[in-house]
DNA sequence: CATCGTTGTTCCAACGATGTAAAGACCCGA
DNA sequence: TCGGGTCTTTACATCGTTGGAACAACGATG
């Protein structure tokens, strides 16, 4: 691998010069700009970035804490945030916790300025006196603790509502949710849009029909709607806090032939890919992913640059997506 | 943040003293060791691990090539292969292609000794003279072109074959493919191990029967269905060379009131956890995707200390799990 | 022609860690 | 007491890069 000083001494001037036209530097002569540019050509020059990073104290890489890639919000939302991150000539470096407070501390651990500029979180399990960051930081979701860093994500409260509220236009009066969980801050905001919406229309709130969950996935969401199912009264319609336990929700519906959405109206959150091409397809609440990506990563780009600015907290578009697991085709 | 240096003045001792502590070196006297340790504690010394490798010169990253994130088979590889990579004190750099050539070759190019240590390639459009690696490189899937690298994956043809016969086995005589692909390798190997299973069971191969797919997403699978549907005599089973065009065909199956198993029999590939949870949940060869991950990774570990030994092929284990699209339940 | 400001280049130090070589401490037996 | 080996520590150079100071070349100015 060729070096500055390859690179130099091929051209026939000093190492700093070379530098000064790899960096863009104005004034060197046009003369050593050819000579300097032709080398770079004949030796394939890349800079060494860790020696660079050594140098101007910074690494080129921030981490994206989640709980895992195998969960589809999640790794569409990471490849979002790598594509907004090169904008910047930032790397993205993935960290799995797996939605574990070990997991979880174990990654702030290995935080620090000497590995990441910065970095974006999805904690679900973290307690204040965890957040001792090194470097700027930004939450994705929902404050669960009162802790001092920016955060971007959808108005999960107005969201759910709206989510609960096209039920209830429906006219289903026997509302459930899945996914109640005791840390998580966005399971607790979207549990009071939806009683916020059972409110508004003046339907009883019924804590039978709130199943909580612990890692939002597909085989919660199916045990969940088990015991639902089991219910003397059964309810007509199931709000689910994402698409997993929506789906579960659906496959368990299907197991005991109960009909979607004839019998039950199912409504998830994430939209997911998967969710377009489910039988039959799911009703989500779509936060916008490119932009929370985009905010994020351009709220950590001027937060290293000026760390003592105020707190932000960027509130970014959601939509409901209708589709047929509330509406008959 | 705390370097050597800090430790060393607080322990009072020389700085290589404070190194060898960290690193392990045994000939450190008892008391010195104690009292660097205190420091190191004290301190909470964390090594800038861009200054280390810079003199080590190792980056202390791999890189991982794959299309896109959002393709829940290389989501949950990339998770797998993080995992893998924590053994070796690896850090994994996620690149995206998004299946292009452009966005391969910019890939590759990116890639060099200065930024990752190894590369872990799913090309899917590169072609011979592309592979101009800097690093050790393992690739996933199968050789398209001929390149000396080493590889890592399972019998595709073999896989091919065994799901194709399982469909025979139940009785089908039309039998579809989707997912022809003009550079893709794993896609020539799985059509070979489709002709092999027709041709060992007497059914003749008709180039009606196999419809490409570029970019193995839902969409191109339910398209797909679509023009095999309007065949005058449509199949009856379909073979989709990933698991999102086997859900997009199901999809269209459902829409047009095809009903599966009955009138049309399933299979997919790579067993997303998706699968487990359709309507009707999807039969699928199932590679082993850890054990991919950890032989990629252990590969390329073996590869650093040792670029020249020889290439090798590794080939990991899979199977075929039946579910509902193929056999009534 | 001395002085000045602008341009262009080089030299040197530094980022934080580690390998090397050499020096210092220590213990043993002769 | 001395030589010789084994531990233990240190000073120094180095990885590849960039910032800053110093310096050199230049035409323009008085």
């Amino acid at each position: 691998m060729a070096t500055l000083k390859d690179v130099a001494r091929l051209a026939g001037v000093s190492v700093k010069t070379v530098s000064n036209v790899v960096n863009g530097y104005s004034f060197v002569k046009p003369d050593n700009r050819r000579r300097v540019e032709e080398a770079l050509e004949a030796t394939g020059y890349r800079p060494n970035l860790g020696a660079r990073n050594l140098r101007r104290g910074r690494t080129g890489f921030i981490a994206l804490v989640l709980p895992e890639l195998s969960i589809p919000y999640f790794a569409e939302l990471a490849g979002l945030v790598i594509a907004a991150a090169q904008e910047f000539e930032w790397n993205v470096l993935i960290e799995q916790t797996f939605g574990t407070l070990a997991g979880e501390r174990a990654a702030l651990a290995s935080l620090g300025p000497h590995l990441v500029d910065a970095a974006i979180l999805s904690p679900e399990a973290l307690q204040d006196d965890d957040f001792q960051l090194s470097v700027p930081a930004v939450l994705l979701g929902e404050h669960a603790v009162d802790v001092p860093i920016s955060r971007v994500g959808i108005d999960n409260v107005a969201a759910a509502q709206t989510a609960v509220r096209h039920l209830i236009s429906l006219g289903c009066k026997r509302i459930a949710a899945i996914g109640a969980h005791p840390h998580r801050g966005t399971a607790a905001q979207r549990l009071e849009g939806y009683r916020a919406a059972l409110a508004e229309a003046s339907l009883p709130f019924s804590s039978d029909l709130v199943v909580p969950a612990l890692n939002y996935h597909r085989a919660e969401g199916a045990a969940a709607m088990k015991s639902l199912l089991d219910l003397e009264t059964p309810p007509d319609a199931v709000f689910c806090f994402n698409d997993l336990l929506a789906i579960g929700a659906m496959r368990t519906a299907a197991e005991r032939s109960v009909s979607v959405p004839g019998d039950l109206a199912v409504v998830g959150f994430d939209n997911n890919e998967e969710s377009a091409y489910s039988a039959p397809s799911l009703t989500s609440v779509a936060p916008d992913k490119g932009a929370i990506a985009r905010a994020a990563v351009d709220l950590l780009h001027r937060r290293v640059d000026a760390p003592d600015d105020a707190l932000e907290d960027v509130e970014t578009p959601f939509s409901l997506l209708v589709r047929e697991s509330t509406v008959v085709r």
